[in-house]
RNA sequence: GCCCCUGUAGCUCAACGGACAGAGCACCUGCCUUCUAAGCAGUAGGUUGUGGGUUCGAAUCCCGCCAGGGGCGCCA
């Protein structure tokens, strides 16, 4: 936001350097760690560094000082700047708060929901997330994924890429032939009542839990296998209208979490696809068919790559009986998304840690076969979430926290307590903020984590409303809608309408809040780079906690005209800020609560 | 046996190789005639698992070790 000044410094820095023999290291500005002042540095440690390695007797941390208190007297006039300092080798540059205050306000008061977002790239990316397999539940385990992609597919959008989102359901393979194995068995007939997905896990659970129990029956699944491979009418037919029901379910559910997709991908329409690719990597030599000899298709990949140590292992793409298996679809899903979208820059999958090797192993394969497009491809992996005690959510096990309970419970939740903090609010106005805070408080919690650790889940957790959680952040944005509803809205500043005036001394809470709002956009940035919706979780935050110091000991509405106009418009950037910053996690900012 | 991830305050987590390692929760002390207290201010809490190395500078990079989790030819 301030690529002009920081220019002319660097500029005159080097300069400097140049004519004294200095040999100046690379520039790297940082803000200044906040001291009631605004501004940005840099230090000169590696330049000293420098020196001392070209044989200059020098003391590193004291030349370094030395250094930024010579370049100090060369950048002490630059307009905008209102302070240059030398502290401790570095360079401290403090704005013109004045100015600069007025500049972010201005700024994010005309982007309005576009304040943050970057350039478009002319990247079109696909962001493959979510997979829930049909005929199982939709449980806590699931949300992970599902709410980290659909984040990184905000930010990335926002960021100025075109987003495709999809979904990979897994609509066939063991699960579901276990499902229909347990639903002609002991449910014939059957119809799902309301909580459809529920119902579904419920199914599926209990067959597992008879062959389990059984395993002479496997037999009959295996039968049953073969009956869908040679796609039998019968089966087909309850296939395709139970794996309906639970597609129906995924919608719903969804629809309750803010989540939509822009195509849908199905296993089972891979499968056939799959077995011909697997078949031409057989013909080229790349794959090894052990059929014969009672094994399977596989592929020795570092054998192929002449490797002699172990990295990509073995990979098995096709069942020794001829079927499907995840990777044989995979190998073809890469593909098919090419073929569908054939200018994509990339083609990423959110998908769980444990498939890491599978997909580094789908990935080298298809490359070794000489598909370039292999190469666009990219696995962002997230940990589990876990139940306490490292318990693994399963839904053979039974330990799942179903997404409805949850959802409901949240809701339920988020519902009394807004009743009980602002008894005035409306029917209306409680159902939605029900819905924001408990869904809000829900989400949050799984993106202001680094994408690597694993997320315990505990409702005592993930129903707490207090502190750094979805509901501050929220509750900071409703807090500015009623200053501004409170004041009339904003106030006509005359001829310059638009522009914000900062004629007075700021409060250094005011300078802490628009320090943490001009770091928004540089934030989005690196969320997107790097796949982080932590990044946007933490500057939301930081900005809340920014503003609830300025609420404090800011007087608003009943302060000087001047002074009142001015944060007026402080207020309304921090409300827009808030809302493009939780809108990024896929939040909702309430204008109430 | 090989590979990946994690280890930071009592607990849950931040920290882009840089200044004094920061928040929340819990604990304790204050603050609602004043823009919504889902809030604010303050106290206390640390040998960043461990031993080396690189660097002017390491929680961060490299190597070893310890502990926990995950993955390794027919689950998805």
């Amino acid at each position: 936001m301030f690529q002009t000044e920081r220019q002319i410094i660097e500029t005159k820095i080097k300069t400097f350097c140049a004519a004294n023999g200095i040999p100046l290291a690379a520039l790297e500005w940082k803000p200044i760690p906040f001291s009631g002042e605004w501004g940005f540095s840099t230090s000169f440690f590696g330049t000293a560094a420098a020196e001392a390695r070209l044989g200059k007797k020098v003391v590193v941390a004291q030349r370094a000082q030395e250094i930024a208190e010579q370049v100090k007297n060369q950048v002490s006039d630059v307009p905008g700047i209102r302070r240059v300092e030398a502290v401790k080798g570095y360079l401290n540059l403090y704005f013109d708060t004045q100015e600069y205050t007025r500049r972010v306000v201005d700024t994010v008061l005309e982007k309005k929901n576009r304040f943050g977002s970057g350039p478009a790239t002319g990247q079109r990316v696909m962001i493959e997330f979510s997979q829930p397999n049909t005929h199982k539940a939709f449980h806590v385990g699931h949300l992970r994924g599902t709410i980290l992609g659909d984040a990184i597919c905000r930010i990335l959008e926002f960021a100025g890429n075109e987003v495709v989102r999809a979904n990979y359901p897994g609509d066939m393979g063991l699960h579901v032939i276990k499902w229909l194995w347990g639903y002609l068995k002991f449910h014939d007939g059957e119809e799902p009542a309301t909580d459809i997905a529920k119902w579904m896990g419920e199914v599926y659970a209990e067959a597992a839990h008879r062959i389990e129990e059984n395993p002479d029956l496997e037999a009959e699944l295996r039968a049953l296998y073969a009956r869908w491979d040679q796609r039998d009418p019968e089966i087909v037919a309850l296939w395709e209208r139970t794996r309906e029901w639970s597609l129906e379910g995924f919608r719903q559910m969804y629809a309750a979490l803010d989540v939509r997709f822009d195509v849908y991908y199905f296993n089972s329409q891979e499968e056939k696809p799959g077995k011909e690719v697997v078949e031409e990597l057989v013909r080229r030599g790349i794959a090894t068919d052990e059929r014969a000899q009672g094994g399977a298709v596989i592929v020795k990949i570092d054998e192929v790559l002449g490797l002699t140590k172990e990295q990509f292992r073995t990979a098995v793409v096709l069942r020794s009986d001829g079927t499907a298996l995840y990777s044989t679809e995979d190998l073809a899903l890469a593909l098919h998304k090419f073929r569908d979208y054939p200018d994509l820059a990339k083609s990423v999958y959110v998908v769980d840690v444990r498939q890491s090797l599978h997909f580094t192993q789908v990935f080298k394969i298809l490359e070794i076969a000489g598909h370039a497009q292999a190469q666009k491809c990219s696995h962002v992996s997230y940990e589990l979430v876990t139940l306490p005690g490292n318990v693994v959510v399963s839904s053979r096990e039974g330990t799942v926290v179903l997404l409805e309970d949850l959802l409901r419970e949240a809701t339920t939740r988020a519902r009394a307590e807004a009743h009980k903090k602002n008894p005035s609010l409306t029917e209306a106005q409680l159902e939605s903020v029900a819905k924001a805070v408990g869904l809000g408080a829900l989400k949050y919690p799984i993106l202001a984590r680094e994408n690597t650790k694993m997320v315990t889940f505990d409702w005592q957790t993930a129903l707490d409303f207090n502190g750094q959680a979805a509901p501050y952040i929220q509750y900071a944005h409703v807090r500015c809608n009623s200053i501004l509803r409170k004041a009339g809205g904003l106030p006509d500043v005359g001829p310059d309408v638009g522009c914000s005036t900062f004629d007075y001394e700021l409060n250094p809470a005011e300078i802490q809040l628009i320090d943490m709002i001009s770091r928004f956009p540089g934030e989005v940035q690196r969320a997107a780079a790097e796949y982080k919706p932590l990044a946007i979780a933490s500057i939301a935050y930081d900005i809340a906690k920014a503003f609830a110091g300025f609420y404090d000991a800011c007087p608003v509405v009943q302060a000087e005209p001047q002074v009142r106009a001015a944060r007026l418009r402080l207020v309304a950037a921090t409300m827009q800020t808030l809302a493009n910053s939780l809108a990024l996690l896929g939040i909702t900012a309430p204008e109430v609560m």
